[in-house]
DNA sequence: AGCTGCTATTGGTATAGATCAAGAATAAGG
DNA sequence: CCTTATTCTTGATCTATACCAATAGCAGCT
């Protein structure tokens, strides 16, 4: 998966923290002037655990996974990040980062030092507003998510994956239909709570049913409607014990 | 559970949002110059999915609960909210709620109307600060524990949500050994994502193991070790597997 | 106070999915 | 290119816990 350039500028431009790279006027310019801008590779580490919380990161091509670590120490995935997503906001809570990124392909990052952003924040209320909107999508998003799956089967919890991956990569501009997943099944297995094994088996169970078609680490999504449909089959206690 | 005057101070002054009502001169004094400072009652609503979004909260005194409307319309839990919690915080993103606050009990709120906080955040950069922190801190919180959730068997999951409130209690300052849950078993329940069953049998069963003692929403935690070390109890493959 | 609905407990059964096991396919490394 | 390690698939059990059902205790309302 390599960068690709001709999204470049229009990805800048949606970008929340785009106040700190153009002017107004710049706006329409190809060309961003970018702090620093760095690429890394596969399981390359952008910050882990307990290190110093010196700069949020915008992720601008590839893909990376963070993980916190557990009570007992073992690792437990927290997400996976996509261009466009923040990174890094989980350090203002102790200036030291609470979670872990690490590559899953080439990929490239815009870093934005803790300086420089506070500067930028109190001259422009539109950044402050940005940034603060960043977050709080972030907080929502990945609740709602994580939420979900608490009452959610296990086909449900993959069907809810695939639809999410699906649709941040129609935002990207990406097919949405066909695409290829960067984490490994294991990774898959431990952010959704459940076992490598059962997420095999539901992978083959949805092509068997003409829902998608699975190789290796593509997927094509045949019908939609369906993966939709499966979502709405909840629990049926669950929906009349909670209203 | 009234509110308790003797604590305001303190819990004003260790407030994210202190700034904003007391000057770096006043700190010292006992009266607060709170904007707003309301009341609410057992379910009563503070702001419900997708009300315009026009300022953040500060919850004072009592508890709430909030949710959002899962994909097929049913209420999910998201989370418990005790006093200092910045509340609200979900609506930056869309200039609308995500959630919704009820009150479990008879609480009262700060509120922080969006023009006055946009303003002082334009003049104090330790509000700035607090502002992302408090909101770091809520995602990295929540994240944590919901992830957390994903990899634990169900009494996993009630011994953690135990310890969860016992040490939020003794942060504010009350007990952590014995407190009571202002929430139903329906909303434990459904926040934990188990049956409700499942949350009665297992709150007898700690009780009959000397580690809880429970009678009616009271409980009193009598062994903190046993407690603790049941989460400990990781499913062996995930240890194994996810290194 | 008495009715009505909400909340909680306890018992019994069925099943989703974790676990154990083995092998195949793919990737990495020399 | 071959060897070794990783990742993935498929099969067979077994167990945790959801689900169904019945009852009891409490709270709110008239």
């Amino acid at each position: 998966m390599s960068i690709n350039t001709t999204q470049r500028p229009s990805l800048c431009q949606q970008c929340a923290m785009s106040s700190m790279c153009f002017s107004q006027a710049e706006k329409s310019k190809v060309e961003p002037k970018v702090r620093s801008h760095k690429v890394y590779h596969k399981s390359d580490v952008l910050f882990s655990v307990g290190q110093t919380f010196d700069a949020i990161y915008i992720l601008r091509s590839g893909s990376a996974k963070s993980s916190v670590l557990a009570n007992s120490g073992y690792e437990q995935i927290g997400g996976f990040h996509y261009p466009g997503d923040l990174i890094g906001l989980d350090g203002f809570d102790n200036r030291a980062h609470a979670q872990s990124i690490k590559f899953l392909e080439t990929s490239s990052v815009c870093r934005i030092g803790l300086g420089e952003l506070d500067k930028a924040m109190a001259i422009s209320a539109s950044l402050r507003f940005n940034l603060l909107q960043g977050m709080s999508h972030v907080l929502n998003d990945e609740n709602k998510f994580l939420l979900s799956l608490n009452n959610m089967n296990s086909a449900q919890r993959l069907s809810s994956f695939l639809i999410d991956l699906s649709s941040r990569f129609e935002e990207l501009g990406r097919s949405g239909k066909v695409f290829d997943l960067t984490m490994t099944r294991v990774d898959i297995a431990n952010y959704l709570g459940m076992a490598i094994e059962t997420v095999s088996r539901l992978l083959t169970q949805m092509q068997s049913e003409q829902i998608i078609e699975v190789e290796k680490r593509r997927v094509r999504i045949i019908d939609f409607e369906k993966l939709n449909q499966s979502l709405l089959q909840e629990r049926e206690t669950s929906l009349l014990r909670t209203a």
